[in-house]
RNA sequence: GGGCGCUUAGCUCAGCUGGCUAGAGCACCUCCGUUACAUGGAGGGGGUCGGGGGUUCGAGUCCCUCAGCGCCCACCA
């Protein structure tokens, strides 16, 4: 039985147990004793490492963050109590877009690049509140800004995470932007672009116009938007019939570069080869055969345009066309035509059109197009899919730039195949999961994006050298030694050269992107086991065991995790994935900020505890979105209060432990027996990450504990048939209060640690996780599971007729008639003293009837109740 | 258009490889000052397991089909 229950420490149960204060406490207590800590002398073998997901530190904390933490943590303090010398650290994630986009409003400012650093400087506010005209500060000025804010976040997030009881090792931190991160990032980066899977590449790209950086296609999403159809008439240099086609972004005639329509469509054949002529700018543009172009949509004849969207994009490569590029990186037409207009008319056009915003050269050309006549019919309006920044608030362009790739199957079937079989290979819970991972990796249309053209971010780690004439080499990059690693090329001169050579003839240029943040979080096993930092460290925990993340990145984070270290390591990261649920609000309804129904988490602790949040969260499956349940917290405090007030009535029944050889009574190793049955389902089931499974087999041993078996045994317990069958109760009852507290400590740490500290050395969280066998020897071979259930089911018929009759359950009973199957009434017979006893049966009487089925519903139940006292209502 | 999941009591959900009369909690109703617990306890009512087929001695569970809800993916002119 774990550790030995007969200590000789006076125990210290309370007269009036409470949960009040557990948290400070044991969270405190925790700390000082180092109970999570890592032990390093740990082999690989017997440790058990988590990915844990870096939380956004700049974003705002809710529910869905205690929910999925609660699950790995249960995880944790399982494998941990099973013996596993469990790796959790804690990383933060303060790299990226959100952080910039916070420390903004936060500070009222906003980066210049080109500005000197002030060392003095004093942000114009701090706490966010009204806007103002944002002050311009110098890139250090801005990364230091950022790290003053996040070391702030961190701190807010730590504090909730001790208060919810997660057994992380706070002393095995990281951040996604610390030096750590950035060097591993950089070295990362540097081996991919030494082995050929990184590369650079001229190429259009998704661009957000707002945020001014190109974005991946792991960060699209399709937001339905309002458009319309524009039919316009595209003439022909002879004078015949013109082609019509129909357009959503008529602003992009002058980005016109061809006509396109099926190769079998027969309306079209003949223009295949000819010319026609752009309304308005009467640019000359070829008519194209492409099997992409549906016959069925719109005239079935499309106009390419560079670009309006991705089918652009693969029709301009595919056909071999030229760039007309007309939208800037601000989202505004270009000043410049992108061909020279030869009309004064054109030229005329195209003035209507500079300068302005998408929208607005939209609104100008079709009256353009009004004007000349060449806008057939009212534009027809339609809803479509638009893409989107996930983050952005303005529909993507796409633009033409220098960006640098990271090979991840999307151009390459067989790194594709290798991805898939690595995807195979991990153990995904729940299993169904998986497929979103191959429908992901399978449509994949290109390689990773990884550069950005943001301020706070990890840079690439280059240099180009400037030619004699002034031209940059952006072919020959000059790369640090991995050993300068983490480098800034913005404010650090490579080898051979000097600061002041920056920018100069013969000297050097910094390469002024950062990387996508993806590319550093999909760095976090190598991050967190100290890739290269610290061989030892990572050789005891690379690869881990666990990645625990919620669905919707499995995109994202899970499959770019899986590219990195497939390319670095030839191997998984991680053998398993433990994908969560979203929490929905209590309508079922996605939690989001601006419908006002996000959950904050601080005063779910403060009103029902940190041990009620987590049974809710635990009541969450694997992978399934729950519902926010305040009912189930209530639950969960109700369970913990019934855990303290149970533990006092067993600890407090005799003086001494009786110790486990003293359990005789058939009821009681009928108990035990059953209890054995309860461990090996909760094991099983934790072992296959099934953590709601175990807490609802305990719990649900653990209510028949107190309703049958504490009710059952308390007389005996008391002493009223002798010395040895109260010390069979008692220590049966210790026995199984032991085993069901560490069944219930991986969800319920901070109240089993107190009932534990009350009887026991040491911490509930470091004692063994119980196992079914040393039960079912204290039971023995014969105990019979069937002497608790008759037991509790006749001792329930006897309190029906005492509630139907109105009266109090301390009523006594004159006369009790039992009758059933003899199997069923032997079973009976070994627990009636205790039957008679807990119902206060004077005369109890057992029949066997030979004719009675065989189940409990059989037994039948006569009840002659004592007459009531005078003045109480009739029976 | 492709894929995945869900549909069991008024509500939130269990029900694992088919097998006692389909369960739990909440809510509802009735009752109980009881010496672990009134931050409690005992008991009760309530479901044709989304519809329709099929396999089987037997289907909430397996197969087919339809419907609704949710999510992921998709080249969205």
């Amino acid at each position: 039985m774990g550790p030995e229950a007969n200590t000789v420490r006076p125990m210290t149960v309370p007269d009036k147990p409470t949960l009040d204060g557990l948290e400070a406490r044991w969270s405190a207590q925790w700390e000082t004793d180092g109970t999570y800590r890592f032990d390093r002398r740990a082999r690989r073998d017997q440790v058990f490492s988590i990915d844990t997901p870096p939380p956004t530190v700049s974003g705002s904390l809710h529910i869905g963050h205690i929910f999925s933490y609660t699950h790995t943590d249960t995880v944790a303090r399982f494998r941990r109590m099973q013996g596993d010398v469990v790796f959790y650290p804690m990383g933060w994630d303060d790299n990226g877009l959100p952080t910039e986009r916070r420390v903004q409003n936060y500070f009222g400012v906003r980066c210049d690049p080109s500005l000197p650093y002030d060392p003095d400087l004093e942000p114009p506010r701090s706490g966010g509140g009204a806007s103002g005209d944002a002050v311009a500060v110098s890139r250090r000025n801005f990364v230091e800004l950022c790290e003053r804010l996040t070391a702030e976040d961190e701190q807010v997030f730590e504090d909730l995470w001790r208060r919810l009881g997660l057994s992380v090792d706070w002393s095995m931190t990281y951040a996604t932007i610390d030096e750590r991160a950035r060097r591993a990032s950089q070295r990362a980066f540097l081996r991919n672009l030494a082995r050929g899977e990184a590369y650079a590449a001229e190429a259009p790209v998704l661009w957000d116009v707002d945020f001014q950086t190109a974005v991946a296609q792991a960060e699209l999403e399709d937001r339905e938007l309002p458009g319309a159809y524009h039919r316009i008439a595209f003439h022909r240099a002879d004078g015949s019939e013109p082609v019509f086609i129909e357009t959503t972004r008529p602003e992009l005639l002058p980005a016109c570069v061809a006509l396109v329509a099926h190769p079998g469509d027969e309306r079209y054949r003949p223009l295949f080869g000819t010319d026609v002529l752009t309304p308005l700018f009467g640019v000359r543009v070829p008519v194209l055969a492409h099997h992409l172009a549906d016959p069925d949509k719109g005239t079935g004849m499309a106009m390419i345009c560079t670009f309006g969207d991705t089918t652009d994009v693969t029709w301009w490569r595919e056909l071999d066309l030229p760039v007309r590029a007309i939208v800037g990186r601000d989202g505004r037409i270009e000043q410049r035509p992108p061909v020279p207009l030869d009309t004064p008319d054109a030229e005329q056009a195209w003035a209507q059109l500079a300068g302005k915003t998408v929208r607005q050269a939209q609104r100008a050309i079709v009256e353009l197009l009004v004007a000349s006549g060449d806008l057939i019919g009212e534009p027809r309006a339609i809803t479509h899919p638009v893409k989107f920044f996930e983050k952005g608030d303005r529909p993507l362009e796409i633009v033409a730039s220098r960006q640098w790739y990271l090979r991840n199957g999307g151009r390459d079937i067989n790194l594709r195949t290798q991805l898939l079989d690595r995807g195979r290979a991990l153990a995904w819970h729940p299993g169904y999961m998986q497929a979103r991972y191959d429908n992901w990796v399978e449509g994949l249309a290109g390689d990773w994006l990884i550069s950005r053209q943001r301020f706070f971010g990890v840079p690439f780690p280059l240099w180009y050298p400037v030619a004699a004439d002034g031209t940059v080499d952006l072919d020959n990059p000059i790369t640090p030694d991995e050993s300068q690693l983490p480098v800034d090329p913005a404010s650090e001169a490579p080898e051979g050269y000097a600061e002041h050579q920056r920018g100069q003839a013969g000297g050097f240029v910094g390469d002024p992107d950062v990387m996508d943040t993806w590319a550093t979080s999909s760095l976090t096993p190598q991050i967190a086991t100290a890739w290269e930092d610290d061989p030892d460290l990572h050789a005891r925990t690379f690869p881990m065991d666990l990645r625990p993340q919620a669905h919707d990145i499995i995109r994202t984070w899970l499959f770019s995790t899986v590219v990195r270290s497939h390319l670095e390591h030839g191997e998984l990261p991680w053998t398993n994935a433990a994908i969560s649920g979203w929490v929905l609000d209590p309508d079922r309804k996605k939690m989001s900020k601006s419908k006002g129904n996000v959950v904050v988490p601080l005063p779910l602790l403060e009103e029902y505890g940190a041990d009620a949040v987590r049974y809710w969260a635990a009541s969450g499956r694997p992978g399934t979105d729950t519902a926010a349940d305040f009912g189930q917290m209530k639950i969960g405090r109700r369970l913990s209060i019934k855990l303290l007030n149970a533990s006092k009535f067993v600890l407090g029944l005799a003086g001494s432990d009786p110790g486990a050889d003293a359990v005789s009574h058939p009821l009681d190793r009928a108990m035990l027996a059953g209890l054995a049955d309860v461990v090996d389902d909760a094991t099983t089931a934790f072992d296959a990450y099934d953590y709601t499974r175990a807490l609802e087999r305990t719990e649900s041993f653990f209510w028949s504990f107190c309703d049958d078996v504490v009710e059952l045994v308390k007389g005996r317990a008391y002493g009223a048939f002798g010395d040895d069958a109260a010390a069979s109760a008692s220590a049966a009852l210790r026995v199984a209060l032991s085993t069901q507290l560490r069944l219930f400590a991986p969800f319920l740490p901070f109240v089993t640690e107190e009932v534990w500290s009350w009887w026991q050395d040491g911490s509930i969280h470091r004692a063994s996780w119980p196992s079914a066998e040393p039960l079912r020897t204290i039971a023995g071979a014969d105990a019979d599971p069937m002497v608790l259930r008759v037991a509790a089911d006749a001792l329930g018929e006897v309190r029906k007729a005492k509630t139907a009759a109105k009266r109090s359950l301390r009523t006594d009973v004159d006369r009790a008639v039992m009758t059933g199957a003899p199997a069923l009434m032997a079973a009976l017979g070994l627990a009636q003293d205790d039957v008679r006893e807990a119902g206060r049966i004077a005369e109890l009487v057992l029949v066997d009837d030979p004719d009675a089925g065989p189940t409990i519903n059989d037994l039948l139940v006569e009840v002659v109740l004592s007459p009531a006292e005078s003045g109480s209502p009739p029976a």
